[in-house]
DNA sequence: CCGATAGCCGGGAACGTTACCGGAGATTGT
DNA sequence: ACAATCTCCGGTAACGTTCCCGGCTATCGG
């Protein structure tokens, strides 16, 4: 029994007393067939446990049914939720995806990429890993753009998060909170998305008529560690009595806190920490972390949504940019009414 | 330039001055051809751009490259971590992973495992919802599973974390620091994992002159909210000084930590929480989440393994558990030193 | 010098499906 | 009543690859 053959269309038309051309217009519900035929095909499908062979269709028809999706590491809480988002939409779609990690490494996304145009995918979505991404052109597959990486492709589309709205949300609750001089705290410089973070924030500081040269910064790796590292660097430049910062991606946020609590800081007594994600771990660090809640979810569906209209031809080459949320849990400090606050007990 | 025709096998062979063979031989390095051949090929291959067509090759050969994996929920850092292992064993074995989550939905695992064979893919690793899984032998398809199901399959190959030896440090750890009467907050009662824990408990306990039917147990979903409520009700019912809870999962563990909090009470203070799965939020958690960590990654990397054993027919059907190993971070008070808490202050 | 063998290559068939073309009846219009 | 149209169906050719079989050349043993 284990071991018996596959169903094929052709045993599905026997068994129907059918021509097999008959028997795949039943199976792919086209029209010019009798309503009569067609029951007694699917009756016969049902009965031998027939399954479609994708394959099959795919070399005949040219179409895989299956989508590509590369992102940076699918065990970061942020792109778990896109792919989340992403399979969901590609399953209600009718299509698989296939998804990799690239790990921010060249080698890797081009093995990846390769695997896909082996397999034949229908399109791919992805993060590339560089900004440069200079095998675009003769990629030769459809494909969106998703994340911060859009910028110097006008002609592809792309989904990501609207960053300006983002910053300007984030920037004003902190000025409404009485933080007039927050330290931003980047991404590696290299990255694109650095560069708009901060013309974002540059932007909007001159609408407030904010010198944005006033804001330090401080680099570090998009990861707890990074953001750990970055932290402890600021702690000892700035001597205030009370730091405030603003950075550029929970995990790093969430590495910043843990740096705070080490010389005996907390929070959001002696230290404010304003986020850029909102991957779900915010939610329980103590106090909860505030941040910017990106549209994780929805940014995967939209993403397979303007990948199939690219696959179908009518490319809009549109640019989408999903509105951010702001979240407000404990860790920003409401200086307009507070006493200053005294310096920490031990400090490194 | 974009419209060109995708290149064959047989333009390489034409470009090459040899027969589709002959080509085929080359780029699949089979023994029977000339060094001298096989360089004009691979030369001919690479000066067109040629990239094989996995649909061909899996339609002709039955191999389609491709492994399916089936879990509950891509977005939860547990599956995320095990997909990551899975994905980065599969790309070492030359094959695509097809994801999917089934969110504990009997209909949408249905859907996906049809999906997974009408794609031929090679074989599937999977955490199935129901643990009953009846479709299991007309399944047709090679598989393992993974997490905490593979009890009533004695003939199935299956990877998954040594619950007993989990178990055992647990509670060894809880002794040690003086916690003699846990509660155990425990997932949903149909869920077999449920009783699995359950059971290493009592044979522990057993083995410790406990008797474990003093230890008060509280059920839930495996979910934030489900430990938040879990852990109200525990807090209404046990008034004493310090409550002890031993949850089931990590993000059970996270919600009693936020119940806890809102009802005035602080951990460790008069809390202890030990959590299980190790995900990386319980490290953001103020106090630091102790744990007992599942080796996720490589839980999915061994899957692949066994899988592909599986598919190679030298299957021995094993079973494997793989340890875990105990975190301590800040969230158990040690019970032997202290002098008795003082009851909280606001209590609901 | 001839048959056997090994090494290398080409030709065809097959995998399961869909696209296309043509044909047999049934139905319609004049 | 006859041509024209429509409805439905069967046969055949692809899609790109691998597998099997047979053939050609060169080498080798006797």
């Amino acid at each position: 029994m284990r071991g018996h053959r596959r169903q094929t269309i052709i045993d599905v038309a026997r068994q129907a007393g059918v021509s097999k051309s008959t028997a795949a217009r039943a199976l792919s519900d086209a029209p010019e067939i009798s309503a009569d035929t067609r029951g007694k095909v699917l009756r016969a499908a049902r009965l031998l446990g027939y399954e479609r062979n994708h394959l099959a269709v795919g070399m005949r028809s040219g179409r895989s049914g299956m989508l590509g999706l590369v992102i940076p590491d699918i065990a970061n809480p942020f792109w778990a939720e896109v792919a989340r988002g992403a399979q969901d939409r590609a399953a209600e779609a009718g299509s698989s995806l296939l998804v990799f990690s690239s790990d921010w490494d060249h080698g890797r996304e081009a093995r990846h990429l390769q695997a896909l145009r082996q397999a034949r995918v229908d399109g791919v979505i992805i993060n590339p890993v560089a900004d440069s991404f200079d095998d675009l052109d003769r990629f030769g597959l459809p494909f969106v753009l998703i994340g911060s990486s859009a910028e110097r492709f006008p002609d592809t589309s792309s989904v990501g998060s609207d960053i300006t709205q983002a910053v300007r949300l984030g920037l004003d609750h902190l000025i409404s909170k009485g933080h007039r001089r927050p330290w931003l705290m980047l991404g590696p410089r290299w990255r694109i998305a650095q560069a708009r973070f901060l013309r974002a924030v540059h932007d909007h500081c001159v609408e407030r008529d904010v010198d944005p040269a006033t804001l330090p910064t401080e680099d570090g790796e998009y990861t707890v560690a990074g953001g750990h590292a970055a932290m402890h660097r600021i702690l000892a430049a700035d001597r205030s009595a009370h730091v405030t910062v603003f950075a550029a991606n929970d995990l790093m946020a969430l590495g910043a806190g843990m740096a705070a609590r080490e010389t005996g800081r907390t929070c959001p007594e002696h230290v404010s920490i304003l986020g850029f994600d909102g991957i779900p771990a915010g939610a329980f660090a103590w106090p909860g972390l505030t941040t910017i809640e990106k549209p994780a979810r929805a940014l995967g569906r939209r993403a397979v949504e303007s990948l199939v209209d690219e696959i179908a031809g009518r490319a809009d080459h549109g640019r989408i940019y999903l509105p951010c949320r702001l979240i407000e849990r404990g860790s920003l400090a409401d200086l307009t009414r507070a006493e200053a606050p005294r310096i920490p007990a031990t400090a490194p």
